[in-house]
DNA sequence: ACGTCTGTTTGACAATCATCCACCAATCCA
DNA sequence: TGGATTGGTGGATGATTGTCAAACAGACGT
């Protein structure tokens, strides 16, 4: 069995426009995205990212397809998982994307 | 009833990000979206733009999809609807986001 | 008026998805 | 070692989705 520092993710350049998207395309995930703008490592905990009314499993689920989207990248420590936004890469692929959704969800009120 | 000169779409205003996202996050809908990228009307003819494969009412579920996200705009005219991008609501309502996006798939190659 | 053309609507169907639940695995701590 | 913590896995389920097929509707042309 091999032992993880990072939970596998697509290369930078594997990333799909499509995909990241998609990912994108949910409430829930949007929700997740916009709390790691910050830049920092957050742990999966449900609750400090105001997810209460979830399950674990299904914050587990959105994370995973964040990940496998090439969204984010976790880092495992221990029995905790800190979970960051892929800044450098995703602005590598897709210049100026990210920004811009970030200054659009901003301004969605 | 009334007469449209235009399809039913939602005020700029209205316009959500997630429910855009989600729109774009199919490879079909986001052929639809490049292609409109050209700022011309175009026709519903699924022939025309390279989507022969798919039947003429899944192509029109895909346009109303878009429709219904904001993202495009359909003007009826006799028996043709001709479709094409809102970029002036989009770019009021998320600066720089289609931009973005237009370059990103660009460069996905 | 009749057929044709463009596009939509409705129904059906398989696939995917978001969610919950119960259980599990690994790690830390006392 | 034993319990608590963090998070994931697998199954089940109801909802949504992408697709096709067939029928329909309005507009045009002759």
């Amino acid at each position: 069995m091999p032992e993880y520092e990072r939970l596998p993710q697509p290369a930078t350049a594997d990333i799909d426009l499509v995909t990241v998207l998609q990912a994108l395309g949910d409430p829930v995930r949007m929700r997740l995205f916009t709390s790691y703008a910050d830049g920092r490592e957050h742990s999966c905990d449900p609750g400090h990212l105001g997810l209460d009314h979830l399950h674990k499993s299904t914050v587990s689920h959105h994370m995973r397809v964040m990940r496998e989207a090439g969204l984010t990248t976790t880092r495992v420590a221990g029995r905790n998982r800190y979970v960051s936004l892929r800044r450098r890469d995703l602005d590598a692929r897709f210049p100026g994307l990210l920004g811009a959704l970030l200054a659009s969800v901003s301004g969605d009120d």
